[in-house]
RNA sequence: GCAGGGUUAGUGAAGCGGUCAAACACGACAGACUGUAAAUCUGUUGGCUUAUGCCUUCGUAGGUUCGAAUCCUACACCCUGCA
């Protein structure tokens, strides 16, 4: 993979190409997340026309179920989910942190229980690279340790992650290069670091200096947007945006809302994920003109002819899809309307990521 | 016609003398959702409201009782048996 970065706006913010094994992507991007393989509720072209270029799928949950060897079987993420377009995994890292009330963190690894099952699993640095390059993705990402930012984590607790994640970051460098020895350098994945040390500035810094000298190709920043402000989330993104190089794709993790795309791609991020657009439109949540938050299933839809938005481009408002008509799906329990909304939702993001490409 | 059973808030359905403005479910209304254990979860849902407050409700009309959705009587309607 390569980054090429084509053009500069504000302080910080870029434009750039991103090209992957599997296609190019401009950039900045929004890349929606399909856990299990696929954006729910949307086909694989629904996606890709909304402007998607990228797709994440989510190495825990895939492991556990139909397992790696199961879509290494069938031709890897890309055969199984019927993508053509990029792909990218998670490492199972944020597992970790969301369900920490089943999990044991070593030293060696993550414990945890299988919340269907109840079976035992394991994940350690190695076994992620390992289900990651069984799966297939195009860029995949490194098993990291993140904590919350409650009032219960200690500062302490902090470092600790912090500390976990640059080894951890070291074993799947040295586990990644081995799995990959035989693969030509065009044909394998690009592998992302990841960036942690809450909201402590210092640490961040030294954890961006740590995963920038490594034989990483992209740099995640993870571990924000977990219960912190706005404004948290944008003290550590303005303090990294300088120090980043220029030939590495900035990737944030897990964010966010409209405002949140805004604050990152104006500070030099260029890729990010987040399940908010997909899931709000699922419970009749989306985005509308000017930013604002209509919530579908409101009584004074009921009868409102115009669709979500009048000048969006997506299928949803440009055929025509009145708010009284998705209210009346919503109402009515059918998942057309989580698709239609999620289609809006998804091309609303990427309109504003394709506004910076101007 | 006779014998049983039933009638509870928008709907279904608990309650069977006081702790009942009345469980619960659905519906309705509103909110939340940020590397997806999430087509999920939360709140409100008789009226007036600041209220541990007042008013009106449990088929209809009376009655018993300090007190009734709960007991009695009559009536109305519905269901099930026997004719």
């Amino acid at each position: 993979m390569v980054f090429e970065e084509k053009s500069r706006f504000g302080e910080f913010g870029r434009t750039g190409v991103l090209r992957t094994r599997a296609g190019d992507v401009n950039t900045p991007t929004f890349m929606p997340d399909g856990t299990r393989g696929a954006v729910k509720g949307l086909t694989p072209d629904q996606v890709s026309e909304t402007g998607v270029g990228i797709v994440l799928a989510n190495t825990y949950h895939l492991h556990l179920a139909p397992g790696e060897e199961v879509i290494k079987g069938l031709g890897g993420l890309h055969g199984f989910a019927n993508r053509k377009g990029p792909m990218l995994t998670d490492s199972g890292g944020f597992q970790v942190f969301s369900l920490g009330k089943h999990t044991k963190i070593t030293e060696e690894g993550v414990h945890f229980v299988d919340p269907k099952t109840g079976d035992k699993r394991f994940i350690s640095p190695e076994i992620s690279m390992q289900i990651q390059l069984d799966l297939g993705a195009d860029m995949i990402v490194a098993f990291d340790h993140l904590v919350g930012l409650d009032d219960e984590i200690t500062p302490e607790m902090i470092k600790d992650a912090f500390d976990r994640t640059h080894r951890w970051l070291e074993r799947c460098i040295v586990e990644f290069k081995r799995l990959t020895s035989a693969t030509q350098e065009k044909d394998r994945p690009a592998l992302f670091g990841v960036v942690q040390g809450g909201l402590d500035i210092e640490l961040r810094k030294e954890s961006l200096r740590i995963v920038q000298d490594s034989e990483v190709d992209g740099i995640a920043i993870g571990g924000l947007s977990v219960g912190e402000t706005r404004e948290e989330m944008a003290i550590i993104l303005q303090a990294l945006a300088p120090l980043y190089r220029d030939d590495k794709p900035r990737f944030l993790l897990g964010v966010g809302t409209p405002e949140d795309l805004h604050i990152a791609i104006e500070n030099g991020i260029d890729m990010l994920d987040c399940v908010l657009p997909t899931r709000n439109a699922r419970h009749s949540s989306v985005w509308g003109a000017d930013g604002a938050k209509l919530t579908l299933t409101n009584e004074k839809f009921k009868q409102d002819p115009d669709p979500i938005e009048i000048s969006c481009d997506c299928y949803t408002c440009a055929n025509g899809f009145s708010k009284a008509f998705l209210r009346h799906q919503f109402k009515s329990g059918d998942p057309l309307a989580g698709t239609l909304a999620s289609i809006h939702n998804l091309r609303y993001m990427m309109r504003i990521c394709e506004g910076y490409r101007k």
